[in-house]
Order: structure tokens, then C-alpha cells, then sequence
DNA sequence: GCGATTTTGGAGTTGATACTCCAATTTCTC
DNA sequence: GAGAAATTGGAGTATCAACTCCAAAATCGC
């Protein structure tokens, strides 16, 4: 799967139907948004999308992919690695940070995909289920680091806590998207920090 | 709007058409449940479902208050209030019970909901949001009660650990529907238990 | 610049979906 | 048991959404 047959501009075309349906799948449901939706907001015409792109199926693929390394990405970027109590919270301000700039509105990325699609689409099931996994991964990771230098009590579960982060992480969002407000997200990962906090003692 | 203008035989009906709406909207999705989908799992013709609501969003109307009574009662239901580390500690193993009798299929019925609906239907946010508000107020008073008791120490605050403690169901009971696995709800709930212990000391 | 390949435009087709309508039947009230 | 009201059956409609097709135009390798 070379991306060599495609053209400067094909890549282009090709990058804004994926960023057109990732935003309008994420906000509105992957099954209400339509095909036509799409081409409108990528500026496209039919023959174009569907020479991209087999069928809508290949289209959530690809939208899961671009937001997997989007997420990934935010996790790094700005931030270095998780392995301090200092860069949790900094992690928390960002998060926080990106959920007020959008109103609340869509949730995580990712868990707004899971939720829609983990019931009707096994495929997709499996990659949203591998993105978590890399998550999950990262966070661990950082933790880990932080028992290592004794920030973390010797006998705290780095891979427990890691989920219980993650899980308050998607919660939180949940709950902020519902409410429009993003108290929640933010009180669930500092309950979170204060917990990790507690087992430095 | 009474309900004495329905006969016995139109209350089983009515009631029969939301159930079944309720089980494909929350295990595939509103908008990939289709009318004639409710209409052959009832077992009703489409007059018959056009009798008793004017359209889909009564139905998801419906569901919704019929999901927000279902899950109220399991918090009641056999387990008083969760007013203490054991009885959370019960509330936990029937969350996992429940989710691996369904084999960690569709999540929770009110996320579900809630992440399918809070950018499509507004009226469906705000009465999901109130469903919300009034679990996380049983789960809040249980921790006055444990705080007056002084299972709780004095400084913690009810409100807000309530809230984190509602995430990480939520976010727990996401990661397992992802997964196919009951291990995230547990262990989200078993930290949040965790750290509640801890505030005691 | 030229030929091969990629990219694009837009009309058309097929199937599904939400919802309507009206007449027949059952159920409730008294 | 009679009349009114609630309930039910099923055919029908208008709209929309996914996807197809073919020919024209732009782009790339040489």
C-alpha cells in the first residue's frame, strides 16, 4: 500500500475528504453523517470520494487512523512524557485546555468512535480497541518512569493505574460533553493525580 | 398527559415497542436502528407504532426515561445505599456481573445514549445530563453518610469524588465494551475505591 | 512537449426509510 | 350488550442516501 500512486494534488483531495469526515463523523455519529455531507465539506464531487475511497467503511478506517496519531500525537507534543506529577497536571491543563476551546462539544475523538462504532463495526472495534492500547501505553510508560525515581511507591500498579487513568480520562470526557462543561474531565484526572500523589507517601 | 387513556392491551403494547427500541438504539446505535427494526423486534405493525409515538425522537425520548429508571433502580436495588467501602465494594461486582452477562456488549445504556445523542438532539442532552445528575446524587450522598460516619475523612469532598467516581464508571465500562473485557470497569472502580480507603487515614 | 496515468464533474440508478391513511377489530364503560 | 373509544393491519408514498458510470481535464515521468 504505497502512497506513491497518488499525486501532490491527490493527496491533498485525499487528506481533506478524511479530515472533512473525521470531523463531521466525531460530531455528529458515523451513521448520520452521509456520504453527501462529506463531499460537501470536503468541496468534492462523488466520483472523486469514491476514487479515494472504496466505500464508507475504508472512510472510518481512515478516520480512525488520522485520529489515533492525533491523539498520540497531543500526548507527546508540548509535553515530553508523563513522568511527573508536575507533567500530569500540565497534561490535564491541555486536555482541559482543548475541551473548553470546542464548547464540550464531541468528546474524545476516540471514545466518541468507540462508543458509536464498538457495536456495529467489528473492524473498526479492533482498531479503536489497538488506539486505547497505545494510549494506555504511554501513560503506563510514564508512570513506570516516575516509580523507578521513587515519585511512585515501589508497590503501586503502574498498568492499574494507567487504565483507572484512562478510564477517568474518557469518563470525564463523557460526562463534560453531556454537561457542557468541563469541570468534569478536569475533577476526574485530578481525583486521578491526587490518588497517584497519595501513593508517593 | 395521563396514562388512563391507555387500555391494559395498549400499556403492554406501548411498553413492548420501547423495550425493544431501547435494546437496538443501545446496542447499535439511534440512527442505525430503523423503525421497521423496533416494528418485526415488537412484533407491531407501523400504525401501531405510530399510535402511541409521533415520531422517532418521542421514541428516543421514551428510552431514555425508561433507561434512567432501569439504572436508578439497580443502584437501589439489593444494595441500600453505597455508604460504606463494603457496599461499594457489592456495587462494583454487580456492575462486572451485569456487564459480563451481556458478554461487555454495548457499555452503559445511559453513555451509550449520551455519546450517540449529546451533538444530535439537544432535548436528549439535557435529559441525559439530568440522568446523570441524579446518579451522581446517589453516589454523593452515600459519601455524606461515610463522612459523617467518619469513614470518610473530614476534609474530603463528597461532591467532587462523586463525580470522579461516576467517570470511571463510565470511562471503565467504555475501555471494557472496547475490549470485550470487564477488567477496565473493575480495576477504575477498584481505584476509586482504592483512594476513598485512603482518604480514611 | 508527449503519452500514460491520475484526477475530476455530474447525471443516473437502486434500494431503503420515515411516515401516512383508512378501514376493520377489539376493548372498555355503563 | 350497546355505543364510544382505543387498538390494529397493511398497502402506499415521497424522500434520501449509497454507490455507479463514462467521458473530460489536469498532472507527471521522460
Amino acid at each position: 500500500m504505497t502512497t506513491q500512486r497518488l499525486t501532490r494534488k491527490g493527496q491533498a483531495t485525499r487528506d481533506r475528504i478524511v479530515s472533512a469526515a473525521a470531523r463531521l463523523m466525531i460530531e455528529q455519529g458515523v451513521a448520520r453523517t452521509t456520504i453527501e455531507d462529506i463531499q460537501a465539506a470536503a468541496g468534492v464531487s462523488p466520483s472523486q470520494l469514491y476514487h479515494y475511497f472504496p466505500g464508507k467503511d475504508a472512510l472510518v478506517s481512515a478516520v480512525i487512523e488520522q485520529q489515533t496519531a492525533q491523539v498520540l500525537e497531543i500526548q507527546h507534543s508540548g509535553l515530553g512524557s508523563l513522568d511527573s506529577i508536575d507533567s500530569l497536571t500540565n497534561w490535564r491543563d491541555l486536555m482541559v485546555g482543548i475541551l473548553t476551546d470546542v464548547q464540550c462539544a464531541g468528546g474524545c475523538p476516540l471514545g466518541s468512535l468507540a462508543s458509536d462504532l464498538s457495536e456495529s463495526d467489528p473492524v473498526a472495534r479492533i482498531q479503536l480497541a489497538g488506539a486505547f492500547e497505545q494510549w494506555e501505553g504511554l501513560i503506563r510508560d510514564g508512570l513506570v518512569q516516575m516509580r523507578d525515581r521513587g515519585e511512585l511507591a515501589a508497590d503501586a500498579d503502574p498498568a492499574e493505574l494507567a487504565v483507572a487513568m484512562l478510564a477517568a480520562v474518557q469518563g470525564g470526557l463523557l460526562l463534560s460533553q453531556v454537561r457542557r462543561d468541563p469541570a468534569p474531565l478536569r475533577i476526574a484526572v485530578d481525583t486521578m493525580i491526587d490518588h497517584l500523589h497519595a501513593l508517593t507517601r
